[in-house]
RNA sequence: GGAGGGGUGGCUGAGUGGUCUAAGGCAGCGGUCUUGAAAACCGCCGGCCCCGUAAGGGGCUCGUGGGUUCGACUCCCACCCCCUCCGCCA
């Protein structure tokens, strides 16, 4: 959500930003028509109230001194009906005022490169060299399905498309990947790893802004309140929903390793093939809560973290900043880091690490009482993919695929592979 | 799934229709005292919204949402959450 101070004192501003981002600026307009009237009749309603607590409080005198004080009462009767048709307006009002902030995407910073899609984001800086093959790279899937390691035919059997089964040394290059990443962010940089529900509520939904707006892409439990969650991001930011946090105790810093299901609805035909886009992937999540004055530190931090898996891992890789169009609902300013995939001849995405200002917190409510004391002020939230671990799993069975359909096993992971140097068929 | 108990400010905890403008305690902040600290004493001390340049004023807020009433922390209804016991279960 954005301010409501913000919308009200420069409503102008707010339609300039938010150009270009998909939005209809008309809701901008709707937006400060409703909250004039709610204004004027809050106005209205508080003091009506006012003489009533008043008057109430006369008759209260009246009674407890015996005396008569059934005219008082009489009179403030009238009061009621007006009352009770202000509060009624102002609920009208406060529902469809909501309704338009919740749908309303948070403002790009300012060094965010203009454009209405992925032809416009800025790459940053590359990193490592792609490989030079000696044969025509693979892809994923014909390695792994030769490896007798992944297996799509059987998830298709077992659920449906868009499912992968991994099988023997895939599924421990999963658990070796989730395991190392989780050590890095844990031991070096500070994480602490948590375990979250992996179904989640509306409230949680709402704050950190799935909802209302893309209920289309999760999955919901039948017959239930529960949805499954797109991202661990989800349980992580709400951790401290409606609470008022120490400046002291910032930034808070959470992993997790978990599970993510997306229903893709809308990708029909992208990457049908493989592990890159399945409606169940796992990934490492890193979710950071700061300061106002620290976040854009913390977003630089928080991408460097994310590439440091990249680098242990000696995967070639770029950094991008989305554009103003390419950058998701919640985020104020998103780094993309794209791994090298040989098959492609192409970097993809593999992490995504965004700033989201105060906007998941204001929606949130999640708030720190400032060191100097003073009124609690809105946090700031950030997170991003420290990383996905399918499509990480992906980057290293075609970058490190050998010419005779083996895949070496990086030297940072064979620890978690019971020393394993290589993946070979059989 | 069945039965019972309970949700009050950062924490604890009183409160069962009218100075609740929510007691008391703890924590926190300021002060007195002290070489300093502790103790003691005094004062301050939730959040949100609205009017106002400000000073200040008003409204809302006791899990959430409805209802009864001139007036609800208090009574009624629904829901959510927590705890205890039974059942089931990893």
């Amino acid at each position: 959500m954005l301010s409501r101070d913000l919308l009200r004192e420069r409503p102008d501003e707010v339609k300039a930003r938010l150009a270009g981002r998909g939005v209809d600026l008309e809701l901008v307009d709707r937006w400060t028509t409703l909250d004039a009237e709610r204004r004027s009749i809050l106005v209205e309603a508080e003091a009506l109230k006012q003489q009533r607590n008043e008057a109430s409080k006369r008759i209260g005198e009246k009674k407890r001194t015996g005396a008569d004080a059934t005219e008082e009462i009489a009179a403030v009767g009238a009061l009621k009906e007006r009352i009770e048709r202000h509060d009624a307006r102002l609920g009208e009002i406060d529902a469809s005022l909501q309704e338009l902030e919740l749908k309303l995407p948070n403002l790009p910073d300012d060094d965010v490169p203009a454009g209405v899609d992925e032809s416009s984001n800025r790459v940053e800086r590359v990193v490592g060299t792609p490989r030079a093959f000696e044969f025509e790279p693979r892809t994923h899937w014909d390695l792994g399905t030769a490896l007798g390691i992944l297996d799509f035919e059987r998830a298709a059997k077992l659920a449906g498309a868009r499912f992968a089964v991994y099988r023997g040394a895939a599924a421990r290059l999963e658990r070796a990947l989730a395991a190392f990443m989780l050590d890095l962010h844990t031991v070096e940089h500070g994480y602490t790893e948590l375990i979250p529900p992996y179904l989640t509520n509306e409230a949680s939904l709402l704050a950190s802004g799935q909802l209302p707006k893309f209920e289309s892409d999760l999955f919901r439990l039948a017959d239930s309140p529960y949805w499954l969650v797109p991202t661990s991001e989800v349980p992580l930011v709400n951790m401290h929903r409606g609470e008022i946090l120490d400046e002291t105790a910032l930034p808070l810093r959470y992993t997790a390793f978990t599970p993510c299901f997306r229903s893709e609805a809308g990708s029909y035909g992208r990457d049908v093939r493989g592990l890159i886009r399945l409606h169940q992937f796992q990934k490492v999540e890193l979710v950071q809560i700061t300061t106002q004055e620290t976040s854009e530190a913390a977003l630089e931090e928080i991408t460097r973290h994310a590439a440091t898996v990249l680098e242990r891992l000696e995967l070639p890789y770029r950094v991008v900043t989305l554009s103003r169009g390419d950058t998701g609902f919640h985020s104020a300013k998103t780094h993309d880091l794209e791994v090298w995939l040989p098959s492609q001849s192409a970097y993809r995405e593999i992490s995504s690490c965004s700033n989201c200002r105060d906007f998941q917190a204001r929606r949130g409510d999640v708030r720190y009482r400032p060191a100097g004391g003073g009124k609690p002020k809105l946090a700031h939230t950030l997170n991003g993919s420290g990383l996905a671990v399918g499509r990480t799993l992906v980057a290293v069975l075609e970058n490190y695929q050998q010419a005779d359909g083996s895949v070496v096993v990086p030297g940072p992971l064979r620890p978690y592979m019971g020393g394993l140097e290589r993946i070979g068929p059989g």
